[in-house]
DNA sequence: TGACTATATTTATTATGATAAATAGGAAAA
DNA sequence: TTTTCCTATTTATCATAATAAATATAGTCA
């Protein structure tokens, strides 16, 4: 007769199930990232450390540093000065845990596109006067290697991939994050997105390429001479060139979200900018 | 002499790290969901189970599911016909991780509302003909809320809520998931926008409580007409608004966005949404 | 002096076993 | 029939110990 009151608080349906210990870890370490102003490079106290703070086993405080790794809040690591430093949330992970959620849903081509065509006009303007010099040669580096007729299914592939990355330079440049974040976004699903059924080096695919490249030689054009409003009409109209390449190809093919697990070519965008 | 081979790869600067046991597990589950076609409401094997499948031990096969809990794919419970079932990522959680992302960044309530005007009226303008009976009567609940004059600081900032809540029907009503989240996301994320040294009862948040209920209403009256165009006018001219607004206080206070951990009120939104 | 190598130290990582808490389902009582 | 209680099952937490990885330091050779 010691352990009743469990009749009222039933967490059978979807009432709140009592937090776990480990949970509750998480959340002091977030509100001490925001309270104590930790920026990344700083560093947490080691886990013997954070056993005693908070009163916890090994264990616990194992899965409660698991779970800040996984949300990009901590990296951690052996060896004298190692431990878990705080981070940066890293764009990447953002990416694949958006990936995650979009996994469930029924996401077509169009729907992207029908988001593509509203953000990046505007996008490519807004980053046009922070273009650099070392921006316009990446630009230049990413049409040239798209120029020529691709030779196998993976040069194809690789070339889809790259025409993504003259896209993510111009995000980069913009200095708007929020808008920055969104256009990366679809970018990145764009470059999930597989699609099966169709060979590659299909005529829509090499005519979809090949638009592209003039597409891009035009933009890279214009933005040089910082002719906003240029940049703008040129990409709207490049976005829905593109579109109808792409809706061309997607009556004989379809298409799919893939986890981070399996996709086979590990296409990682580059997304370093040193201005 | 057998350890030796950890000359060539030196983790040191940002080179690959060797894979921890519990991430190779959580990448064969997530490959499992995947090719066994696992469906929310799936469950995986036990612990017990898993750590015979993996050949790892107990604490590992914790931290992997731990992991796939915070990715949002599993959820787990205690007793008979418990253990993890897998679940479709809830969008709440997807929300988390992207203002995890966000939080490191410096966005501006200008920055939201310069994504916003370019989505919005085409969210809204897709919306309108999915608009149930249902859908109707929650956006005129939604507005009676925030009719009345605030009588306290809290009625005030309850109102900025449900008003976003009026935009969040909208979205759920339209039929493309990619351009639904990105909105979701937005209104999200001005949720999370907290904002500091102002009274929220000052003279420019009541006269923008005023005219969003005016403009709501007025959408509020073209969707239930059908009247796709002028809806997306309507937005459009309501969010421009808005923003000035906006704009207007953000003279007299600085603003910036919150973690989960130390969200004072606890804002669900209510995005159920049963056709 | 300079660069390289071995060694020791620090720290995370993995493993094992034991106990506590929560839950579903059935058994017993009203 | 309804309620209450018991019990088997499964995760949650704790404790301890051994292993592996990373780094700093001292030491060695040119």
């Amino acid at each position: 007769m010691a352990r009743k009151a469990s009749t009222a608080r039933s967490p059978a349906n979807d009432a709140v199930r009592a937090p776990k210990r480990g949970d509750l870890v998480v959340e002091e370490i977030k509100r001490w990232i925001v309270t104590r102003q930790l920026k990344p490079g700083d560093r947490l106290p080691k886990e013997a450390e954070l056993q005693d703070l908070f009163s916890v086993s090994k264990g616990t405080v194992r899965e409660a540093l698991k779970s800040l790794e996984v949300q990009g809040f901590i990296s951690v690591s052996t060896g004298p000065s190692g431990g878990a430093t705080v981070v940066e949330v890293p764009l990447e992970r953002t990416f694949q845990l958006v990936q995650n959620y979009l996994f469930f849903k029924e996401v077509d081509v169009r729907d992207i596109y029908t988001v593509r065509k509203m953000l990046e006009p505007e996008l490519a303007a807004g980053a046009v006067p922070h273009l650099t010099k070392r921006d316009f040669e990446a630009m230049e580096a990413s049409i040239d290697t798209c120029a020529p007729t691709p030779a196998s299914v993976d040069d194809a592939l690789r070339m889809r991939q790259e025409d993504l990355h003259f896209h993510d330079i111009l995000a980069e440049a913009n200095p708007n994050p929020f808008l920055r974040f969104f256009c990366q976004m679809v970018n990145q699903t764009l470059r999930r997105l597989v699609v099966f059924g169709a060979n590659p080096l299909q005529s829509h695919n090499t005519e979809l390429g090949r638009t592209n490249v003039l597409a891009h030689r035009e933009l890279l054009a214009a933005a040089r001479k910082r002719d906003v409003e240029k940049v703008r009409r040129l990409m709207l109209a490049h976005i829905e060139e593109a579109e109808t390449h792409v809706f061309r190809m997607h009556g004989t093919m379809s298409s799919r979200l893939v986890l981070d697990s399996e996709m086979r070519v590990n296409i990682t965008p580059r997304l370093a900018r040193k201005p």
